[in-house]
DNA sequence: ATCCTTGCAAAGCGTTTGCAGGCTA
DNA sequence: TAGCCTGCAAACGCTTTGCAAGGAT
């Protein structure tokens, strides 16, 4: 226990340092918020984060943890987890394959890997967890995008 | 190009066969957006797909290719790309890792895969493409949802 | 003729934004 | 004190839903 007591200090350092790197204000919110998601293991909600820093800062609102959260995302304190941002996207194609999808541009390309398809994946999951669909999703920078930043 | 028609009429009488089969009236706008995604290689969003339906069929409403890619879903004859159906999820683990998406609940198990890491992938996606998180999610069913179902 | 499917409109949900007051540095 | 951050409220975009008319079987 106090390993992971000791450890979550060490984040919560290295959080502060972080913020005055980068010209965040500490505030109570902010602590409170990364508290939180260094503490949960289940990839919480908005809303499920909100409803968890509610307990020890009960006047929180919702919207300074979307902002909260999204300021942290930029300074890569969190990461949000899957998902292509912005609308869904469909396709006809059922045939097995994999995805690389643009950070930047959404673009979403699709890709062929024998080396991803012959991966034993199965033993490294639970018991009882079976995969349906072995669909890899690489997030990257395509050729345009690159450019154009550089 | 013969071929390529040829392998589009194979799949739209396949989609006729389908959609016997399981019930679904063929009419001209499902007909329309089914032929505007197997002919699409950019994964449109409903928006896209709208717009391109419209050029033959002037009258289809936004909400009809909604709900008509809706129930292609249900049925297998499309895929959503990408996302983690829902409000968006968070965590501060930084470290490189993976995902195993429980496609029924939702749930997220993070997965450190020694298999997964060693890929090379650079080879296989285009030139100047570059991959800024080799990070995978695998999407399937946990033991949980998976002992409900049966 | 039946009843599934469509178009229209409105509502729903998650998320973002403008503003005035409060708090950190 | 200066300016970022917060809370409140309203707006926003994407998606879903209720309803009556239209169309497929």
């Amino acid at each position: 226990m106090s390993v992971e007591k000791a450890a979550l200090a060490e984040k919560l350092a290295a959080f502060e340092r972080t913020c005055e790197q980068q010209g965040l204000r500490l505030t109570s919110q902010r602590l409170e918020v990364f508290r939180v998601l260094v503490q949960a293991t289940d990839h919480p909600t908005v809303e499920t984060v909100h409803r968890r820093v509610l307990k020890k800062l009960p006047r929180t609102s919702l919207d300074t943890v979307y902002r909260t959260l999204s300021s942290f995302e930029e300074n890569r304190l969190v990461t949000r987890v899957g998902g292509i941002p912005g609308s869904a996207r469909f396709e006809a194609n059922m045939d097995p394959h994999h995805h690389f999808v643009c950070a930047q541009c959404g673009l979403i390309l699709d890709l062929h890997s024998q080396a991803l398809d012959g991966i034993q994946l199965k033993r490294e999951l639970p018991k009882g967890y079976e995969i349906e669909r072995a669909q890899v999703e690489l997030r990257g920078i395509c050729a345009k995008c690159r450019d154009s930043q550089a």
